[in-house]
DNA sequence: ACAATAATGTCAATATATTGACATGAAATA
DNA sequence: TATTTCATGTCAATATATTGACATTATTGT
């Protein structure tokens, strides 16, 4: 046994192990209880997440399906179901790029827009408080350090995201 | 503008929000990532779920489905295809329970407990240190504090699983 | 004992999520 | 310009994940 090694040596697995449980449990209750706080509306923590990146200023004018995929950290393919069910709802909208007849310009309509400002921001501020009692501001920060920490080291596991780490936030 | 909210009103919303989209894109990228690391075994993150909690001594000499859910906080539906799955492989197996002829107890056969030890143990060590590079003991130790915090969160915002909350751990 | 109640696992329907395949269109190269 | 290459979105197949419904079996209450 090196010294190196030595102090955390047989603590280390099963703290990681117990670390990586506890993500894949926090990654199971959010999905539950996220969709199931919007349920009202019909809405899935999947379509919070798209509608939610349609507000950006950044994409006012539209995204790509593929830039939209990239900062959500998910599928070309799986968004093309997501949106298909939003657009059916009428909460978004697909126009043809003027610049690239391939691509499809993705944006939020009117009433997208209204159900986001008037149902749905009040419904997750209060599912963010819930799901965050006890951690001060101080807490939420840190606790974002350690999963933009972890994030990076998935990005640089995974081979698509991360030739294009730069491209999009 | 009230003093209490004060200090941090304007920074919160946004922070929180910062926060669980991290989350969220953590969660895509634990399951890309995670059932890609497995890939040649065929094994996706749920199922390396299942048989990592099969193989805690606790549920040695099996489990049932109703109390697996419960641990890897899933519902028992869905746990049924997912055991379907691991059963036609070999690595589990189904038993009736000789107390009570409703419930089905499930147990890790010897063949998964092979994959077990043999291959899959060795590709989820180097995972987590891919995963948790940069993150010290310290860091490791307050980062499980969190998501723990959170899932206790969680578990109170979700009627089911908050009844049962002592039950299994 | 027996009827009402509740627990247990599974099936069905719907919504993610992945990879592989592909038609279309843009870019690069010869 | 013509051909090869690559980018873009979608379809198909498979594996999760949810809720609702249900048959089977225990448990409870009378």
């Amino acid at each position: 046994m090196s010294e190196k090694a030595g102090k955390y040596r047989d603590i280390a697995p099963g703290l990681s192990n117990r670390l990586f449980f506890r993500l894949y449990q926090c990654a199971n209750m959010l999905h539950k209880t996220g969709t199931r706080a919007l349920d009202a509306h019909r809405i899935t923590t999947q379509q919070w997440a798209v509608l939610g990146a349609l507000t950006r200023p950044p994409f006012a004018n539209g995204v790509a399906v593929g830039d939209l995929a990239a900062f959500l950290l998910v599928s070309r393919q799986n968004l093309t179901g997501v949106l298909t069910r939003l657009e059916a709802m009428d909460y978004i909208e697909r126009t043809v790029d003027a610049k690239d007849n391939r691509s499809r310009l993705i944006r939020i309509t009117a009433k997208g827009r209204d159900l986001w400002d008037e149902d749905m921001r009040p419904v997750i501020s209060d599912y963010y408080d819930a799901a965050l009692r006890g951690f001060s501001t101080e807490d939420r920060i840190h606790m974002t350090h350690y999963l933009d920490k972890m994030l990076r080291n998935f990005k640089d596991l995974d081979p698509e995201t991360c030739s294009e780490k730069k491209a999009v936030e």
